[in-house]
DNA sequence: TATATTACTGACCGGTCAGTCAGTAACTGA
DNA sequence: TCAGTTACTGACTGACCGGTCAGTAATATA
């Protein structure tokens, strides 16, 4: 009998606690953690579970399956970053560079450079096992700040700081090194030596990118000289000497 | 027993070869297809079997495991392109903005644009997963070829062709937009409407890196006014308006 | 044709994991 | 304090897959 005692805690702490109101933000944050630190296929819902403080049957009553509590960790988490950008850019009424600098950097400082830019990394990876996925992260998450991007840089041009460049495949290619900065961070950042200097490789980035999208000076031949003219020429000629084909490619269809 | 002549067909054709010498390539061939379109963990090496013609176990006769048919592939499908490309650009004796061009354009070409290319996705995608997956890929692949692109631009400063630029981070950031071509192209290309235009995409991206990259023009105040200076004042003023901070950032560490 | 060699097969093993559900214990309200 | 309600547990199922190996059949050799 005296031996009871001893074996129950005194005020004996219940072993699990009822708690609705929390669990969905605390399996939202386990699941957030190991998607991006694991992959889509590679999280366990037992570990997200655990992680949570829960048991699976747990994460059951709160999301329906796998895929609807990767859909909400990306609704969460992701989603409203890009409405806010949306809704500071809308009002910015300074010239279209620093537009377009503040919404890489505050791109980078809120998403790339945080736990969640890693999961543009896993929807990159896993998009052709789990193609629904791929279809909504494209649809709720890419379209959107691409359009974002791409209204700032038609804005430049429209005012005559930019000079006119297609401006979907432009924005395509100036989110690139923004997406592989923040996927570098998750894939090899960890196992490689020489670690990148995130803000030397934002500044070049952002310097390359004006100076490449910059209008030529109003009165000046000099900038489109150094860089256009030339350039543009030799980009008509075949680089057959690095080219090393053996043969004519085909004609594109 | 008349029965059994109707069974079995009349010249019975054996239900396997020996093939010793093709099993290799028919197996890399195979694990090449599937790694690219399933991603390293998709992957089944039944299915590699399968589609190779032959039974898993015939797979571990010629491999010893899952990560050395893998190593395989990338030594046989990827290694050789960045040794072809070296060995061409080093003797490449035109214009460094030429030399770079052509390499963007035949790794896309020779790489990027290939099947092959579908191997950067999954190794950047899998890389926390299989860490010394990550390790191999970095040191035989990336690392060749980024500083085979290093060597060009550093060519072009050296030359004067180029603003001087900090080397690494330059090729890393060039590299990006490449990279993510390709795995747009394998990730979203299958459930996108509108697919990217490759060569709209390259062209824009060569010309905007070029201009971004070009040496002031001797004489020319027009193109420093025009792409640098503003851009670089504005580049250490703080973006306020579009950062929504609510407290002021930490030192950087 | 008979025997030896070996390339190849495919059933099997151990381990993993998404999803299920009968049961349990924490809370609630009378 | 004692039912009634429900948030929660965790053992279980069935499917999957990397890797193994005893056996089989194609081929070489005599």
């Amino acid at each position: 009998m005296s031996r009871l005692v001893v074996e129950v805690p005194a005020a004996a702490a219940p072993r699990w606690e009822r708690r609705k109101q929390d669990r969905p933000s605390q399996l939202l944050a386990a699941g957030l953690d190991l998607f991006v630190e694991r992959g889509y296929a590679g999280t366990r819902l037992d570990d997200v579970a655990a992680r949570a403080g829960v048991s699976k049957g747990t994460l059951y009553l709160y999301f329906a399956n796998k895929e609807e509590l990767f859909k909400a960790v990306v609704r969460e988490s992701v989603v409203p970053l890009i409405t806010a950008a949306a809704g500071r850019a809308e009002s910015y009424d300074g010239s279209s560079a620093d537009l377009l600098r503040g919404l890489v950097i505050s791109w980078w400082r809120d998403y790339g450079n945080t736990q969640a830019g890693g999961i543009t990394k896993l929807v990159t990876a896993e998009s052709s096992n789990f193609p629904e996925i791929a279809g909504f992260f494209l649809a709720e998450v890419i379209e959107p700040w691409h359009s974002l991007l791409g209204s700032a840089v038609a804005r430049g041009i429209a005012r005559g700081e930019f000079r006119p460049v297609d401006v979907p495949t432009f924005v395509q290619m100036l989110a690139a090194p923004l997406v592989m900065l923040s996927m570098w961070k998750f894939s090899f950042g960890p196992c490689c030596q020489r670690p990148v200097d995130h803000d030397l490789y934002l500044d070049t980035l952002i310097e390359t990118m004006l100076r490449g999208l910059a209008a030529p000076a109003a009165g000046g031949a000099a900038t489109k000289r150094a860089a256009g003219g030339a350039e543009r020429r030799a980009a008509r000629r075949p680089v057959a000497r690095l080219s090393g084909d053996k043969k004519q490619r085909a004609p594109r269809r």
